[in-house]
DNA sequence: GTGGTCTAGACCACC
DNA sequence: GTGGTCTAGACCACA
């Protein structure tokens, strides 16, 4: 029990769909050490209580961690997490495609006024933040 | 005339709408200095025959333009662009939700075992070939 | 289903724009209290079967809605109204240019004999049957 | 012609029409006072020249004010104003009309936050503008 | 059930 | 010519 409890919260008023807000905001955990590799998450009803939203919703969000490589679901022990920044680099088609999703959105500031430079600031504060204590240091070697 | 030649694509198979890769594509266009303040986009009737798709499609698309403040449009001359990386900074609401953004893009990454510091990195080297204030140096080679 | 009976109504030969005229009519109707934070509007489906219009017009309108920040949408609930009179002031830049189209407005009116002080009185008239922070007083009577 | 340099401008980039954008602007001059009746407007081709702009586009601006009553044209001196806030109320129907449209826009600025009391105040500071010195007094009376 | 997307084709306003 | 609007009808994603 103490090991899953993550909290996450979602908006049901987000046109952003509450499976993907579900998924993203277990992916951050991931990203950010909350939730590290072995660490079950908690069930698909229990998740669907907590926020009051449908099952079918919750068990969406697992399917694309499933999907992604990020977690694993066995009946015995429900769903754990099976990958995390630990785990190796990606292959290098996501990469391929992150990075042009990640264009998209730069392009998307850059348009509107920002600066370049500024861009790249704000995705150097947000990385900082996800490699846990070690990142704020000189070189974020892996800490492993 | 000869001033609207902006060659974008679009995947009529991609989830992502229609509508939206094309919007994608323009403020790319427009982040990289290929779009520029003054400059006129095609019609849209012209680009919905270019590509095989619905005129209202592609007008969409440039209505989301308009709502963003980058384009304006009149019945006369068509689009043209009217904010590009020169015409100052956004509003604060913007900038907020846009870090918002790419804090949950760049956890997909980390969360699948790309370094931080890499994330950072592939942002830099995108981000350096968009024109902005400080983009215009001596010719933005990859850092690596 | 009982807290989404509002009635507005639209003219088809009307030239402003149906899709308009039923924003307009919702906008007063959240002015005036008919329609209050949390409360949802009928399925664009609903009212394009009452009204005899297209579904894509109905959303046309919702969209403006929700550009403007009044409403939210997500496929599960419809939508609902998020913000209202009493969720706080705009911001400046929308207040400023809405004095300019106030300005056209009264100058149509004053250019046409009816004295200013008419004008300002008509204004009251209409805002006293609106809600906001001052509105709730002993009955709003005609002031005249 | 130093009856007849009404000064105003007009925004190619605007979505409202560029004749309605003239319209307006002529009929914001009557209303305060810079065009009085029996003053004649520029001929249409001068406009036209001036704003670089299309004659018909002209043409329908002032065929607009014409219809209201606001200007009279003859083959031999042109267009000159017929009516002015001096020359009496106008009929019953416009007044109604009117007053539609100004509750839609006032409920626009209410929906969204503003107080029904300050709208009514931007409103009056508005109108002051148009009568003149007089307006400001404390009884604004016909000044006839 | 909900809304979102897209199509094909039509009409109208603007210039 | 341009873009804006609307229709009818279809398919898909969300919950």
């Amino acid at each position: 029990m103490s090991d899953e409890a993550v909290l996450v919260d979602v908006d049901p008023l987000s046109p952003v769909p509450i499976y993907q807000q579900l998924r993203d905001r277990l992916i951050e955990a991931i990203a950010d050490g909350r939730l590290v590799r072995g660490q079950s998450l908690s069930s698909v009803r229990t998740v669907a209580r907590a926020f009051g939203i449908n099952v079918a919703t919750v068990a969406k969000a697992y399917d694309g961690l499933r999907q992604d490589g990020l977690i694993a679901t066995t009946s015995k022990s429900g769903s754990v997490v099976v990958r995390d920044p630990s785990s190796g680099p990606p292959d290098a088609a996501f990469v391929a495609d992150w990075t042009a999703r990640v264009r998209t959105l730069l392009a998307e500031a850059v348009a509107r006024g920002v600066p370049p430079a500024e861009t790249v600031e704000i995705c150097g504060r947000q990385a900082a933040s996800f490699t846990g204590p070690a990142a704020s240091g000189p070189s974020p070697e892996e800490a492993r």
